[in-house]
DNA sequence: AGCAATGGTGAAGCAATTGTGAAGCAGTTG
DNA sequence: CAACTGCTTCACAATTGCTTCACCATTGCT
């Protein structure tokens, strides 16, 4: 799917000009003109990309950073600070709250797509390796299969895509949430759907053998795919 | 969760203006129109940042500000004081008295909300780290997890609020009061909640190896976490 | 149309967690 | 030591959140 990018500058007319050449560069792109709408959207709709600019009515963009950062839902989105000021000193505050690259206006428009470019493919060298291994897991994502042990695994499209995500991120506690809006594209009604999934992969993830991939279950906050650990009385 | 701030000032227009102000920022605010209230609100309600003016009806900015630095539960509390005086000497006197910022009447909201958010960053910065460590304690915020000298505590979520909470300030005596109000937002009831709580966190800390972590009580004062130490009978 | 695989939903049933009263213990004081 | 106050712990009940089952809808294939 498309990569979804989140443009956020009070300029409207910048936004549109950015947002044109995103979309023809076959992005997805999603707007916000104030901080606030800025910082809403990219909890909504985790977004791959933020382009942010620091200056923007209701919050600021160093505020919209540091808070996107502070989330541990949200903090591996890369974000870049567009600012019109051309001090030094911002483009440090700006990196030390955590964005991930930094133009100053006015800027070159090529640049600019070079530069989502560029994080977009540091993002996909990270995820888009064909295969992921980890222990006695292997998953194929070109081929979406899944061995475990070497046997392969029957299993469906979507655990395939649970499985995938959560093999991405072993030890990592995903809530419901995150995983509803990272796979079926969004969610926050009430349902049972992903804890479904979850069961049926569980069931599927158990083969009786060596040191077991379970999914665990962090009451209240998510699941958390990870290796069996040895287990101590106390 | 967002910030509380409490704003103290006398000027009902001035505050709402504020107020207004901040919680567009994002942050919940709360209000006092004279000290002695804002001292009460300070105590009750623990707000993460305080903004006070100096003069006010009924107790003014300065005792406002010494007696909150005074009172062990509220002295971490970073205070913005607000004054109307231009002389050098009251900023001394205020900064002597603990307040943590300065700002003379008229001031620009910009630069307020800009202090504001350096206070609460700097708050941030302290706290949100990942991992407390101390001796063979080690805690996990992101995850949620504690480890006890390398091995896993099952832990339950209230009680590894209390603990987080308590380990952050180890060796400090934190009362029930104080507890209820960060953990559970307010607090005032007579309950054994608290009691119970730490009664099995202690037995989960009690691993019967190294030297000990525990949840010792202070009679009539409340309870502080520290390492086992020699005990001399005297 | 018929079939098989897959995905989503409500409901029933569990299990973990949390709060509360009561009984009892401990430290302090006179 | 007796009385008092405050702390600890137990057993239990209420609550909340998770798991799973049975079932229906949808899709893709024959």
């Amino acid at each position: 799917m498309a990569e979804k990018i989140l443009i956020a500058d009070d300029e409207e007319s910048l936004v549109e000009f950015i947002g044109r050449a995103l979309k023809k560069q076959g992005f997805r792109v999603i707007t916000a003109y104030d901080g606030d709408n800025a910082l809403f959207l990219i909890g909504e709709e985790l977004p791959d990309i933020v382009i942010l600019d620091l200056m923007m009515p209701l919050m600021d963009g160093w505020e919209v950073c540091r808070r996107a950062k502070s989330d541990p839902a949200t903090k591996d989105i890369p974000i870049i600070m567009l600012t019109a000021r051309s001090s030094a000193e911002d483009a440090v505050q700006g990196l030390d709250l955590g964005a991930d690259d930094y133009m100053r206006k006015p800027f070159s428009l090529d640049e600019l797509l070079a530069r989502v470019r560029a994080l977009i493919r540091r993002k996909k060298g990270e995820e888009s390796v064909r295969t992921i291994e980890d222990g006695d897991l292997r998953i194929d994502r070109e081929e979406r299969e899944v061995f475990l042990r070497g046997v392969p695994l029957d299993i469906s499209p979507m655990e395939f895509e649970i499985l995938e995500l959560m093999a991405g991120r072993i030890g990592r506690t995903l809530s419901r949430e995150e995983i509803l809006k990272k796979i079926w594209g969004i969610g926050g009604e009430d349902t049972r759907t992903v804890d479904v999934h979850i069961s049926r992969l569980r069931k599927k993830l158990d083969d009786g053998k060596g040191p077991q991939l379970m999914i665990q279950t962090s009451r209240g906050r998510g699941y958390r795919l990870s290796w069996e650990e040895e287990q101590f009385d106390v």
